[in-house]
Formats: C-alpha cells, structure tokens, sequence
DNA sequence: CTGAAAGCGCTTACAG
DNA sequence: CTGAAAGCGCTTACAG
C-alpha cells in the first residue's frame, strides 16, 4: 500500500507537505497547485492513513470499544444507536465485543487491555463480568465506563432509573384497576431489584401490601420459572410486572400454556421495549427506557475524563420511562379469573 | 503508561531483552536471574504491549472484523461462535459492527478501509451494503470475505447450502401429507431464492406444482405481508416454508390473527433455527443451517489469503441443513380446514 | 511557505 | 548470550 513517503517522491514535495493535505491542519497555506498534485497522486494510489501509525504517534487510536451480555438482546439496539451517533460525532469508530469473549488470555480481552487501539470502553454491567478482568481493565489507561452498574467502584457508572420504571409499569396496573399484582424478576442484580423497588413503592402508595419477587434470572426461561413459582405459590394475581421483556416472553408463554387468558384473566407489563413486544400474542405492553441517551452519554463520559474534564456519572434520568402501552394489559376481571381453579 | 524502554531502564537490560521475556522469541536462552527480574517489573509496572507500536512494527493488527446487517438478529449467534472460536485459535481478538455504521464518511468505515488496524473483514451479504463501500474495502490489503453473497466479484465467498433448506423444510412438509405448500419470501435477495428453488425442487420431485413465491422482505413484517399476500390471492394451502425465522414469527402471528389454527388448519416451518423459535406458540418447526462453520470457514479463509495460501470458498455444505421439529408442524386436516372460509 | 528531523513503542536482524 | 540500531508510517514542533 502506498504511503506518505511514496506520494511525497512522486509529488516532488516533503512528507510533511503530503501530511497537511492528508490532514489540514498544518501547511494550511501551501499553493493551490501543490495541494492539486498531492491530492491527485493520492486518488491515483488509493492512498489510505495508516491508522497504526496514526495512533502510535498521537497516542490515541479513534475507536473505543462497547461490551454487552449477549449482543443479540433487542435491549441494546437504541444504545447502540445512540453509542455510535455519539461516538460518529465525536470522531470515534465503535466496535462490539461480547463479553463471553472476555474470558482471561483471549484475544479479545488482550485488544481492550493493550493500549494503542482502544481509547475507551462501554462495559455494560460490570456485576456480570469477572471481577478479575474488570480490576485488570480498570488499571488501563482508557476509561472504563459501566452502564447498568450502580456499585462500580470508581464511580464511573451510569444507569437508567429501573426504580422509576417499576413504578410506571405497576401504576399502569394499578390505574387499570388491579390490586392484586406480583413482580416476577427479585434477583439480586442491582437494576432488577431497582425495579423491584419502583413496584413497592408504587404498591405503598396505593396502600397496597407489595408481594415478595418472584426470582427470576434472564431471558425466557426465567421469566416462565417466575410464574412456575406464583402458580405454585397458590397466588392468582390479575396483572404481573416482569422485569424485562425477554423473561416476560416466557411468562407470557408460560401463562398461555396453563390456559390462563392474557389480558382477560391477566395483565403484562414489562420494562424495556423492543420489537419483540409487537411480535407476541396478543402484544406486550411494555415501559420504554432511555436507552439511546444512555448511550451517548457513556460517550460523552469517555471524552470527558480522556479531556480531564469533569462530567455527570450516576442516574440517566431523561426522558423519563414511558409507558407504551399493548394489548396484554386490561382491565381486571369482574369475576375471579377461570385460572384461579384451573391449575 | 509504563513502556518496554522504562522496564530496561529499571532492569538495566537493553529492550531486546524485554521484548524477548514478553513475546518469548528471541533471547530465548537468557540467564533465569535477569528473567525472573525483568518479569518482576513487568508485573510491578503493569506493563502491557502497546498494540498500535506492534501492530505498525509487524504490519499485522491482531484484529478482524465482522460487519453483519443487525447484530440483534439471533441467526447470527452461532456464526459469532465460529468466527470467535476460530479466531482466537490463531491469535484473532473479533470486532462486530454494524451495516448500518458503514455509511461514507464515518470514521467507522475509516477503520475498516484504513490499514494497520485490521487485518480482515468479514462481510454479511455485500448485496445488502453500498457497492461503492464494497468497491473501496475491496480496494484495502485487508482480505473482504463475503458470507451469504454468492455473486462476490473477487469469488472471495462462503454461503450456506439455502437451496438444501428450502428442499429439508418442504420435504418435512410433504412427508407429513401436505401436498398444497406455499412458500413465503420471493426476494431477489439470493439466499432466499436459493431457497426457494429448493423449494420448487422438493415439489417438482414429489410430482407437484411449485406456486409462485409470495414476496417477503425482512423481519416479522415482511412475513405477515407474504401471509395477506396468500390469504388475498384466495389460495388456502395446508402447509408454508418460510424464507427465514424472523419473517416466520410475522406469519405465523398473521395467521393465529385471521383466525387460523396453527397447525391445526396449517403447518409453518422456517429456515434458520434460533432461540425465538421455541418462543412461539406453537414453537417454530426450523431448519437448521451450518452457521458457526460458516464463521469458522470464513476466518480460515482470511488466514489463507493472509498467507497467499489456497482456500476452499463456496458452498459450506458440511454439516447439512437439519430438520429441527416442533410444534408448528403436523398432517393436514382431513376435512378442509375453517379458515377456507373464514376470511 | 516548505522541508528535515525527532520520536510515538515496538520487533528483529545483526554485531559483538 | 546480550545490546545497539534500524525502521514500521505517521504527526508536529522547529528551522530556514
């Protein structure tokens, strides 16, 4: 591949003068004619920066990196999103790893704890991440910014506000008339049990005793196991707030597979929207959360400490969680629901 | 950051020494004392290789890329198995991206077009991206393999066996006792008329007429669309192959919507096997396809142009798609089913 | 206005 | 067995 050295032979001019045009930020002034024979030669070669040398000699490398559970997790989508605008805008490149991959002595882990080509990470919830490979990614000079994990101990964290979430999710059952209510989701991960806050506090509110979670870990199989457990309890509640969509699918399947009726016997309501959502039968209501902003705020935190700058970690608490509501919540059956016997 | 010159400094050994404790090379026979203390100081300092400085020194990055069309879609799962598998094996770290990040001008695609950060790409269906965009990273020394995009210019491609797919799932169909099949996703996309030949195939053998190819897209949409598309041309099969998982979920809810018992009055199944499938209710009859040898393939064929070495590209045929079955499947009714009339 | 030179941090042939 | 030196390709003060 061509580089600057070869262009400035073939142009007559110095490295010097082929890296201002490359970059514009010295030689501004350089004649009109020179700058027209560089820029042609440069064409002509398909010249490209070496983005190695780029970086070794600026000591920043334009990318950084994000780490999530598992990247399929419609959850992310508007993060990424707001992650790459974020980052686009700033000058950055974005690449997705997946935190399975960081397992002690990849490759991967290698790339984000080397320094030279990542100038900061997005590691999503640091609570499930080895705390080895956190503490070894914290020693790096790149800036480690956790979403989703309040206890992160350098206090570079930011999260969505899960309590207020619960509390959407809850009033919107409670506004429909139900009083009977359950939470699936009481893990002892920090934002589930946030969520499972908001729903106490809203049933205080309504001067309702809150009922104890019902565990549940992620993705479907959790969200069934969480109604395993209310059905097995004896409990017939006539709505239930699942702490993320992906575990609701489950409760949603869970629930229609012992013939209970969604929404006629009983309500769903989810926190975190996505597609997945319209996809279900009948549709889950769900709350939506800032996912985008959350992003680009971890961006904005990356710039800040790399500029020494100060700048706001803690809660993304705009725009509020917001209710979208679906056809899987209703009113309340007038009578006790036929599920109350069935099982 | 400490660097190799400060650990000599403090060892008082030269570099090359520490160059040797860190990547075991040279000065292999170097005394145990003046080891054992130059790791001391490693340890001590924290020391860890810059990777803009090696990747520039030995011209190789370390790093590939993967840049597939939505990260969330869950057909990509096993194939970011393969790919991290193989990858690691030879002393790849993976990077993922998204299509959509690849627009010009953005520093993501800087990245990938740029040299010296990485070493190879591979690409998710290069009839989905830019052929400009396709033009310029083709352009790179980076090699650009192609997955899913059989028609690659530089024959740099791997695709899976989607016409054995289509002919698996239709064959399940008419083993069952179908004999009136549709199928959903007439794109001009190749995969999918790959898919559908093989769909035309497995009728033709059974002595039956293949029915033209209801148009579907992408996403749970485009596979509602292909189901109004048959409900609208007043044809009432028994039995439908869907092009992919995703778009299986929109017919299949299209379907339960107009009222169809599925499989009562009508069996669905799709190619590409996923989570979601076993989701659904009924749970999805699929197709599985080779996806994490794809990925394993697709990064030995990086190493083989790497190394200007020969390369098998084309067909991944081994192991062959497999009929997965679940419950969206069963014999046709006896009796001309409800929704003949029903809508 | 333009070029020569230093140096980012590393690896590796080469000299001793 | 070990060190001095060159050089990967770039950017940027500095000299002229």
């Amino acid at each position: 591949m061509a580089t600057q050295k070869e262009i400035a032979r073939r142009a007559g001019v110095s490295i010097s003068a082929v890296s201002a045009v490359v970059n514009g930020t010295t030689h501004t002034r350089m004649s009109e004619e020179t700058r027209a024979r560089i820029e042609g030669i440069i064409a002509d070669l398909g010249y490209v920066p070496n983005d190695a040398a780029r970086a070794l000699r600026r000591q920043r490398a334009g990318t950084i990196a994000v780490v999530v559970q598992k990247v399929e997790n419609p959850i992310y989508r508007e993060m990424f999103h707001g992650i790459y605008d974020a980052a686009e805008a700033r000058g950055w490149a974005v690449v997705l790893g997946d935190a399975m991959w960081m397992r002690s002595g990849s490759h991967f882990l290698a790339r984000l704890l080397g320094q030279g080509s990542i100038d900061g990470i997005i590691v999503r919830s640091e609570g499930l991440i080895d705390d080895e490979v956190m503490r070894h990614l914290r020693a790096r000079p790149a800036p480690v910014i956790v979403v989703e994990g309040r206890h992160a101990q350098d206090g570079r964290w930011l999260a969505i506000d899960d309590a207020a979430a619960g509390l959407v999710a809850t009033q919107h059952l409670l506004d429909l008339g139900h009083r009977d209510i359950e939470f699936v989701g009481g893990a002892s991960w920090i934002p589930t049990s946030e969520r499972y806050r908001g729903y106490t506090e809203a049933m205080a509110d309504a001067g309702l005793e809150p009922r104890p979670a019902n565990r549940s870990g992620f993705g479907s199989s959790a969200g069934a196991e969480g109604f395993a457990a209310i059905l097995a309890s004896g409990r017939r509640p006539t709505g239930i707030v699942v702490n993320n969509v992906l575990s609701a699918v489950g409760t949603l399947n869970a629930a229609l597979d012992a013939g209970v009726r969604v929404p006629d016997d009983l309500s769903l309501i989810a926190i975190h929207d996505a597609e997945v959502a319209d996809d279900l039968r009948p549709p889950l209501a769900t709350v939506k959360m800032p996912m985008a902003e959350l992003g680009a705020r971890a961006v904005e935190a990356i710039a800040a400490v790399l500029a020494g700058a100060p700048t706001r970690f803690g809660l993304v608490d705009s725009p509020a969680p917001v209710l979208i509501p679906r056809a899987s919540t209703a009113r309340p059956p007038a009578v006790p629901a036929p599920w109350w016997t069935a099982v």
